[in-house]
DNA sequence: TAAACCTAGACAAGACCTATACAGAGGCTA
DNA sequence: TAGCCTCTGTATAGGTCTTGTCTAGGTTTA
């Protein structure tokens, strides 16, 4: 097979923060890593090397000697650091999770990256929503109330959070004939991780998402449904409180719901505080992701 | 096969912020790319070989040598960039700011975001930036501004700008080193695609982005470069009028910015709004993205 | 005729290589 | 405690390679 992508000295040297001296002193000193060569005899690291190369340099800080620990296998390393248990599933999803709950706290936006998408590759979709994301984005919510975390912490956080699930929503497979739903969330209502999460759910189920956004009016909302022919409009509440206003806007989305007669459902974490309104204007009340998925599946 | 456009060597230049002489040099050097030529020798560009500059270019600067990739296939250069090749063919459309308009007007998100991963292998990311994603974000704000799109409309398209940014954004090579930037909006200016353009930009020239999205109070912004030891903070100002809300927390961020003595720098469409607040505050206008770029270069 | 474009060749900055030296931190021994 | 050793990051010297830029001189275009 050709080339795998091969990088310059000057490359490592950006990503790891280590000098181009430092790099050679290990290369020749301890055999940290054997880049290849050119014909000219230039350095060419692999993506894998420059890896190890961080993973060394993060065991460095954190106390051991470069001597004792160059030529461990990577996965040697990797147990070094800590953020790879070689058990049971269980264990690792647990440190997973406790580790992109670190990567928000250090504000270590690519870190949480690269966790979310290992957890991709870990987990399936359900394992990924309900042992990760779920859980994390509610680990933020509460430490936010409690005051244990900036506003800033959460905006980076989900912010970092929105990017990963507008991928995974991009990268679903859509059927190109699968019915179209509409999902967003009310006016008022600005939390989007739901309603990006339902979108994604509904894409893996044949569905053919529109993800509107946060904070929608109904009539907005009715008015694209009917444009995409969609049949279902998706909700997402997080905000508890029961606004007036939230209300309100429940309760034109039903008169406009069954004018036109599309249906719609309701989920979220706050989706309980506004149960009754919902279910008076002719929707659906979800608590669970896995009941929506159900209902998804069900009504292909 | 009728003439497809052929541009001469001017054209590339603009395009792609090469020199004619270094366009010369890497194709006299390495064969990066074989222009047709005219009866009387002069070159003839491609598109798709003006792309494959573009995709070089991006390369390179992303640490790549020249030599080593000017003969690289196509998708080899764009595995390189870390962008997935595109399965079917690019859609040849003359006029990307149009397709990309009409799918707009459409809701087809889908189709919005090919047309955008399109641009981003034909222009470089600057042409990408001034040809397709601003004019575009323009335009959807004004005809939103005279009712000629819904609301839903705009929510639908500038969530997929959002996606789209946010990758460009992940796959933007980060120094480890690099100085930091905390980029993001005041409480009040929910429109966050600015600030992602300037994370994106500060990515792209080395520093290290800290994106904390829209609407921070100023107090968050400082605490977060504190934490962050940044040594910028940028702003995007997208609604006008000057909101007194808005001006307070300007004058607040130009206290904590001399307190701390951590810069900061305002741009986006409705800057010139508060173009007097800001500068009383101490802080720098920019009223292009390229003075932007500029100054990022030189402070690195 | 001025500006744009071409070829061919030259040049200089700087990126990268090897080899060697050096100095501070820490540990071990007497 | 002094003396000595190892470890490890850093510096220097001197060479090669890479690459953007420039010059010189000719041709084409507007």
């Amino acid at each position: 097979m050709a080339s795998e992508s091969l990088h310059p000295v000057r490359v490592v040297v950006g990503r790891t923060g280590l000098s181009a001296h430092v790099l050679r002193a290990w290369e020749r000193r301890y055999g940290a890593v054997s880049p290849r060569r050119t014909e000219t005899n230039r350095r060419l690291y692999s993506a894998a090397e420059i890896a190890r190369l961080c993973a060394l340099q993060r065991a460095v800080s954190q106390g051991h000697t470069i001597s004792a620990i160059a030529n461990l296998s990577d996965d040697e390393i990797l147990a070094l650091l800590g953020d790879y248990a070689p058990n049971g599933p269980v264990r690792q999803s647990e440190n997973l999770l406790n580790a992109c709950k670190q990567a928000v706290q250090e504000m270590d936006t690519s870190g949480l990256m690269q966790l979310l998408e290992s957890g991709m590759v870990r987990f399936s979709q359900q394992g990924l929503l309900n042992e990760l994301i779920i859980p994390l984005v509610h680990d933020i919510g509460e430490k936010w109330q409690k005051g244990e975390l900036r506003i800033a912490h959460e905006h980076l956080a989900l912010g970092t959070i929105r990017t990963f699930l507008g991928n995974m929503l991009r990268n679903a497979s859509t059927q190109a004939n699968g019915p179209v739903v509409v999902a967003g969330t009310l006016s008022g209502q600005g939390h989007e991780i739901g309603a990006l999460i339902v979108s994604w759910l509904a894409a893996s189920q044949g569905w053919r998402p529109a993800y509107l956004g946060p904070s929608l009016p109904a009539e907005e909302l009715v008015a694209t449904a009917k444009q995409l022919s969609a049949r279902l409009i998706a909700l997402s509440f997080v905000y508890p409180g029961a606004s007036t206003r939230t209300v309100a806007q429940i309760e034109q989305l039903g008169r406009l719901s069954k004018q036109f007669s599309i249906p719609f459902i309701a989920g979220g974490r706050a989706v309980i505080c506004y149960a009754g309104s919902i279910r008076a204007a002719g929707g659906i009340v979800m608590a669970e992701f896995s009941e929506f998925r159900a209902y998804l599946g069900e009504n292909t």
